[in-house]
DNA sequence: ACGAGAACCTGTTTGC
DNA sequence: TGCAAACAGGTTCTCG
C-alpha cells in the first residue's frame, strides 16, 4: 500500500494525536514476517512521551522523550490507526496496540500480510540504522534536482521504472507513483534509465515532485488496506491517470484503449502507449 | 557489480 | 457453484 504520500499522511495524523502524549502499556501480539519485534519493546516504551512523529522514505519515525525512536514500516498492507481503546475487540492482525496514558485512545499497528515492521533505536543510532543507512534522496527536498538525477541515471542499464523504485536512489516512490510520474513526464517505463535524455529528466523531476504533493493533498491513495491515522480513506486513487486502468483511455487520449500493462521486475507497469515514448 | 527473479505473508479477485 | 490461479501499495536475498 503505502508509498511516500501515504506514509507522510499517516505520520502527520499520528503527530497531531501523539505529540506530548505518554504511552501507557503496549500490547505486543504477533511479529511481522520480516523482523521480530525488538526485545523488551513494551517495557522500553511504557511511560515515555512522544516528542515528534516524522517520516524518512516510507518509514514512520516516532521520537520519544528519552532519545529512543520507534521506527515503523507499513509494508504492503500495514495501518497505524488511532481509536478508542474499547471501540472494538482486537482484530487478528492488530500486531501492536499502544495505549495512551492520559486518555482512552490507542494506536493500533495492523498488518494482515505482515510485510511491515516495527523496530526500536535511538536518535544517535538513527543515521547508522541498517534500515535507513542506504536510503537515497528525499524527492520533496530541494536537493532533488534534474542535474542530480541525471548524474545518477548515467550508464544505468535497468529500466527507468526500476530505477524510480530503487530506494537507494530516490526514497519513497512506489509502484503507483512511479507509473503516474512517468505518465506525467511522457516517458515509457520500459526505457533504459541511462538513455533517458536531459530534457526528459527535466520533466521527470517536477513530475515526481508534483504527483507526490498532489497525493499528499488528497490524503494518499486507498486501494484496499490503506487508511489515514484517523481511519479515513485517501482519495488520490480517483486521480490516477494510468495506474490500474489497463485497456482504458488516458486523460489526454479522448477515446480508445491507450493504457497498457506490462510486467517489469515482477511488478505491473501501466502506461499510455501514445503519450509515453 | 549489476540486474532479474524468488521469497516472505494473507486476502481478494478472476478464470476455468 | 467451486476451486485454483493470479494478483496486490514493499523489501531483501539469491543467483547468473
Amino acid at each position: 500500500m503505502p508509498e511516500l504520500p501515504e506514509v507522510e499522511t499517516v505520520s502527520r495524523g499520528l503527530a497531531k494525536v501523539l505529540v506530548g502524549q505518554r504511552f501507557a502499556r503496549v500490547e505486543v501480539r504477533r511479529a511481522g514476517a520480516r523482523m521480530a519485534f525488538p526485545e523488551g519493546l513494551a517495557e522500553k516504551v511504557q511511560g515515555r512521551a512522544v516528542v515528534s512523529v516524522t517520516r524518512r522514505a516510507k518509514y514512520i519515525l516516532i521520537e520519544l522523550d528519552d532519545g529512543q525512536v520507534l521506527l515503523v514500516h507499513l509494508g504492503m498492507s500495514g495501518r497505524m490507526v488511532v481509536g478508542r481503546a474499547n471501540a472494538a475487540p482486537p482484530d487478528k492482525h492488530d500486531h501492536l496496540i499502544f495505549h495512551l496514558a492520559d486518555s482512552d485512545l490507542v494506536v493500533k499497528f495492523n498488518d494482515p500480510r505482515r510485510f511491515g515492521l516495527c523496530d526500536l533505536t535511538t536518535r544517535e543510532e538513527l543515521p547508522n540504522h541498517s534500515l535507513l543507512r542506504d536510503l537515497g534522496i528525499e524527492p520533496l527536498e530541494p536537493c532533488f534536482t534534474a542535474a542530480w538525477l541525471e548524474g545518477k541515471l548515467q550508464g544505468k542499464g535497468t529500466s527507468i521504472k526500476a530505477a524510480l523504485l530503487d530506494q537507494r536512489l530516490i526514497a519513497g516512490i512506489g509502484n503507483i507513483y512511479a507509473c503516474e510520474a512517468l505518465y506525467r513526464a511522457g516517458i515509457s517505463p520500459l526505457r533504459r534509465a541511462g538513455d533517458v535524455t536531459k530534457e526528459e529528466i527535466r520533466r521527470l523531476v517536477p513530475a515526481i515532485r508534483d504527483v507526490l504533493k498532489d497525493a499528499i493533498k488528497a490524503g494518499g491513495s486507498t486501494l484496499r488496506d490503506y487508511v489515514q491515522a484517523t481511519g479515513e480513506r485517501g482519495y488520490f486513487q480517483h486521480n490516477f491517470a494510468v495506474y490500474g486502468r489497463e485497456g482504458e483511455a488516458c486523460p489526454a487520449c479522448e477515446k480508445g484503449t491507450c493504457i497498457k500493462r506490462v510486467v517489469q521486475n515482477g511488478r505491473s507497469s501501466f502506461y499510455c502507449e501514445v503519450r509515453q515514448k
